[in-house]
DNA sequence: TATTGTTATACTCTATAACTATA
DNA sequence: TATAGTTATAGAGTATAACAATA
């Protein structure tokens, strides 16, 4: 092959190409694939409730905090972090977004000073009381989208999946 | 209420307190929380996936991107992202990663000078087909893992799931 | 030495505004 | 004026290394 071939190859390997037909595209296997179906629901889970909390009430995972004090005050930054399965190091930051709204506080711990209680305030209380009736109506409108029992279906295998592929990763 | 006792009230608010009764974390409603549910899934799935993918392979969403090429050829950037629900904007970097990686190219096309068209090289089939292999393999382990047809409820249940959410939010 | 909370850092994912070249 | 691709940018989410105070 001379030079003047392969230069003249490589220009047509180049050249521009008719539209693609305009038929309906093929998603191949990505319809039979957890990972791709999780990620294509957690989307459209999450953009339902961003219609719901449409004035910026707590973001999921301050909801899930506000949740875990609400139901067991006193917790340390690990145990709730642990509990929600967030790097400890991540829950800082999200801690302090609570704490800078007056939603939750730090307190010392007598037995050992290294370690911290977490409590909600009134303030802190009071918001959980409100978006949890919010996050509670709206469950309910996933429960008649997907009727009569498929929630708590849809539920039960998620937890049992979750489960499942845990029970590879035991903590160190 | 003396201004001394009100201090002292507030200094006694913050004072140091005994550490949480070590009894099993409450999680309240969290786990009937279809948001904190699936967030919790998809994370064990993506741990999976990444323990089966340990030497780097194509990331979640460039294999998304590879399968529709593989079965759709000469689609464009604006046909992928959207069929992927992947912000057109963000597709950009995202196929640049394929092209710097000799797995995919742009050629102009010939009707409309602004369209692009997309394709595998050679080098993105083989290593598609290499990573479907392996995809389709990890696939079978959560079938194993849910039991007896179980894996197919929960992916009907999640498609059904996200098709009535996205019939909401119609595009415009 | 190990643990608790923390800082610093980096990478991915996602979302919005705006530019360019074409149509 | 609208469309296709792109750039710039910013916010979340997630991950690792390392530090100070304490055990």
């Amino acid at each position: 092959m001379t030079a003047g071939e392969s230069a003249k190859r490589k220009r047509k390997a180049l050249e521009a190409v008719e539209p693609p037909l305009e038929a309906a595209i093929d998603l191949g296997t990505l319809p039979r694939q957890l990972g791709y179906v999780l990620r294509r629901a957690q989307a459209a889970v999450i953009q339902s409730y961003a219609g719901a909390f449409a004035e910026a009430g707590p973001r999921p995972a301050q909801f899930a905090v506000l949740t875990i004090l609400d139901r067991n005050p006193g917790l340390s930054p690990s145990q709730v972090a642990g509990v929600l399965a967030i790097n400890r190091t991540n829950f800082v930051p999200l801690f302090d977004s609570l704490v800078q709204r007056g939603l939750a506080t730090r307190r010392p711990v007598k037995s050992n000073r290294r370690a911290h209680a977490l409590y909600l305030t009134a303030a802190g209380k009071a918001l959980f009381d409100k978006a949890a009736r919010r996050v509670n109506t709206h469950e309910q409108l996933f429960a008649a989208k997907l009727g009569d029992g498929d929630l708590e279906r849809l539920l039960e295998l998620l937890h049992r999946l979750t489960g499942a592929l845990a029970d590879n990763v035991p903590p160190a």
